[in-house]
DNA sequence: ATTTTCCCCTGCCGGC
DNA sequence: TGCCGGCAGGGGAAAA
């Protein structure tokens, strides 16, 4: 489900919400949740410390605490993270932790699929940033985006430009949402080996992953389905989308009817006319 | 090395 | 109505 706009918008109200805050009690109801580890280990590093404050990684959200350790997690397809200043979050038969802080109140993960994590990146670790670059590569709002700095990390590839920005490891943050429409907007059919953009296609595909992005972090994310903000809020971005989710739907600009197909093993939408194959 | 396939989970939706 | 296959915004491991 989240993205970087979902997830961006949730450490922004996370920071403004628990930063400064002691975590006095972790609640570790589902153990798959922060699988390997176990969950006295897991809750025994997080009780006590303080939050300094939120960070990011691609779709990983950062929990930097006063030991230095970081508690990471990342909400997979469904995962959830609601915080409650009373400290009585809704019931949820899919709750698979709690943390309550010193002010009362409490933050629950819950994830009706069960994919999303939570773990510890510890203090000590010999090279956290090594650790952070096996995992997810430049970030699109960072001033190395370039239009250069993109093709050279689509350059010579062969799998379809829809694979390649949703690899991680290369772009940081965009999923199967953000993916069909800043494809959509530059123009570029998502079939199209990676390394057959040319350059003022590659440029018009990175403003657009830069732009839609935006538009997502703006409106507050996408609510689809399950996303919702840390007070239980949808955000508006479904309102917005272009192509995704609108197969048989007229295309925007030209008209032309919005086909879905499959690249890359993910469902896929796009406009024939506007997006041509060649 | 890169690319593709399979898998992890649960719920929902459409087709028969 | 009920069952079944397919699909879902994620990524990691294994296979090709």
């Amino acid at each position: 489900m989240p993205e970087l706009p979902e997830v961006e918008t949730i450490r922004r109200q996370l920071d403004e919400a628990v930063t400064g805050e002691t975590v006095l009690r972790v609640q570790v109801l589902d153990p798959l949740l922060v699988a390997p580890e176990s969950p006295n280990r897991f809750r025994r590093s997080v009780e006590g410390r303080t939050v300094a404050g939120l960070g990011r990684r691609g779709k990983y959200l950062l929990v930097e605490l006063d030991s230095g350790d970081t508690l990471a997690m990342h909400l997979r397809m469904t995962g959830r993270l609601h915080h409650t200043p009373s400290g009585r979050g809704p019931a949820d038969a899919h709750r698979r932790a709690r943390f309550t802080f010193g002010d009362g109140s409490t933050l629950d993960f819950s994830d009706t699929r069960r994919f999303g994590r939570a773990w510890i990146v510890p203090a000590d670790h010999p090279d956290p940033e090594g650790y952070w670059r096996a995992r997810v590569g430049v970030e699109p709002f960072d001033r190395a985006f370039t239009p250069q700095r993109l093709g050279a990390l689509l350059a010579g590839r062969s799998a379809p430009v829809k694979a390649s920005i949703l690899a991680q490891r290369l772009v940081a943050g965009v999923g199967n949402i953000y993916a069909d429409e800043a494809l959509f907007q530059a123009g570029v059919h998502p079939a199209r080996p990676a390394g057959s953009l040319d350059a003022a296609e590659v440029a018009a595909l990175r403003d657009a992953i830069r732009d839609r992005l935006r538009a997502g972090i703006r409106s507050g994310g996408a609510s689809i389905d399950r996303y919702r903000d840390t007070i239980g809020k949808a955000g508006t971005m479904q309102d917005m989308l272009r192509v995704h989710r609108h197969e048989g739907d007229p295309c925007p600009v030209c008209g032309t009817t919005v086909v879905k197909i499959r690249v890359a093993q993910r469902g896929t939408y796009l406009c024939p006319e506007c997006q041509p194959t060649g």
